[in-house]
DNA sequence: TGACACTGTCACCATACGGTGACAAATCTC
DNA sequence: GAGATTTGTCACCGTATGGTGACAGTGTCA
């Protein structure tokens, strides 16, 4: 005879799909958040859950699918109108430089703001699979947004300026300095704790943008 | 009676301590180059240097120990000579902005043609333990010793350009478009492959770095 | 009422991990 | 030559992982 114990089946309300989904959708978050991408596994996240591992593969195919789940509902990557500050027509009135220099600030601010999303982007750095393809779609399409909202596709701008390579310096200077933010205290110097080094960032990027323009003879 | 088998053991030339040592450090840098750090253990170690396991813990300690022995071994970043190009001499006749730029293009190609130490760095992004901070250290000293070279504590730049601040962003960018570069080909639609994009950056930088010092007045 | 699909729990598998103790073979020391 | 030390191999432990099959409680629909 074979054990018959009474396995602790949930009862009425408990026995939700959709409610199941989405704990294990928020547990993605929470052990990101908590153990990093090192911890991430379906043991963990079931875990957390308080759910049993089988419901991810039931659910999602495996972790890979939960991962992709919790990605786009997260909302992991600032989006167009924090970039621009709320307003997009009052910032459309600002010169070139400007919009971009304060885009570029509300970037920095917008990632540091969002601590599981600098997990994630030291994550993906590591493994280029199918699970991140995603982030990088939703990633490259605000950044094609503000391009173009930041009037970079002007040609008086575009045949003076290598914008891509400008907006691939700065972009890559941000997202490696928020993503070591918690690691390390400091980078050349600057103390990424304190809010003043942050500062000194932003005006030193704002700096080298309008620098540039000004050189190009343009604003 | 327990076994009594014949266990293989190594003869002559093959029972020396220090060779065992070396080959137990190379197998670290295969295990990152081809696994990457997320394969890196003591298993993965030993049995790529043919050797047994417990060998780490009697000569290293452990694996933080093995793997600072490798970090200290292995060339893994920049020297100054090779940020400055060889000639330390000739470097310093340059003015301040052409050391800089000059110094960031072979700091770029440096780590470009180091690919243990681009994965390197994506790891010690996410791990910052006592493992990591021996090649902090490194960093470090070598970035001051650029940064004196570079002129760059000269009063009438230190007054005029916030240089901690110029050189965080220069080397945040450099760090992560390098690291990045093997995991995905676009960054920002710069293609991170091809060597034409490479030289995009390399310009770009340069006339960022150009553009600042001209706008405060120096060269 | 009975058949059936769905939601969830549990036990179990093979595998890999980090780590340790016992032991054989070579070498060193006296 | 005898004994101690070093170098290396092996077997094994506890634990965790990803993954699967069996089964129980619940609801639905004919």
């Amino acid at each position: 005879m074979v054990a018959m114990k009474a396995q602790g089946m949930k009862s009425g309300a408990d026995r939700d799909r959709d409610a199941s989904r989405r704990r294990l959708i928020e547990s993605v978050g929470a052990v990101l958040a908590e153990e990093g991408f090192q911890g991430m596994g379906v043991n963990a996240v079931a875990r957390r859950a308080g759910l049993d591992k089988v419901l991810i593969y039931r659910y999602f195919g495996g972790l890979p699918g939960l991962i992709s789940a919790f990605a786009v509902e997260y909302d992991f990557w600032p989006s167009l109108d924090e970039l621009v500050g709320g307003d997009a027509d009052a910032f459309r009135t600002l010169p070139v430089s400007d919009r971009l220099a304060l885009g570029t600030r509300h970037f920095m601010r917008a990632i540091r703001a969002r601590p599981l999303t600098q997990e994630i982007l030291t994550w993906v750095f590591k493994e280029q699979s199918e699970t991140t393809k995603g982030l990088d779609e939703v990633r490259e399409r605000v950044g094609r947004g503000f391009l173009e909202l930041c009037g970079m596709n002007d040609p008086d701008v575009a045949s003076s300026i290598d914008v891509p390579a400008l907006l691939a310096i700065i972009g890559a200077a941000v997202n490696h300095l928020c993503a070591r933010a918690d690691k390390i205290r400091y980078f050349a110097g600057i103390d990424l704790v304190d809010g003043d080094g942050w500062k000194r960032l932003e005006d030193m990027l704002e700096r080298m943008i309008k620098a540039v323009f000004a050189e190009a003879g343009l604003s």
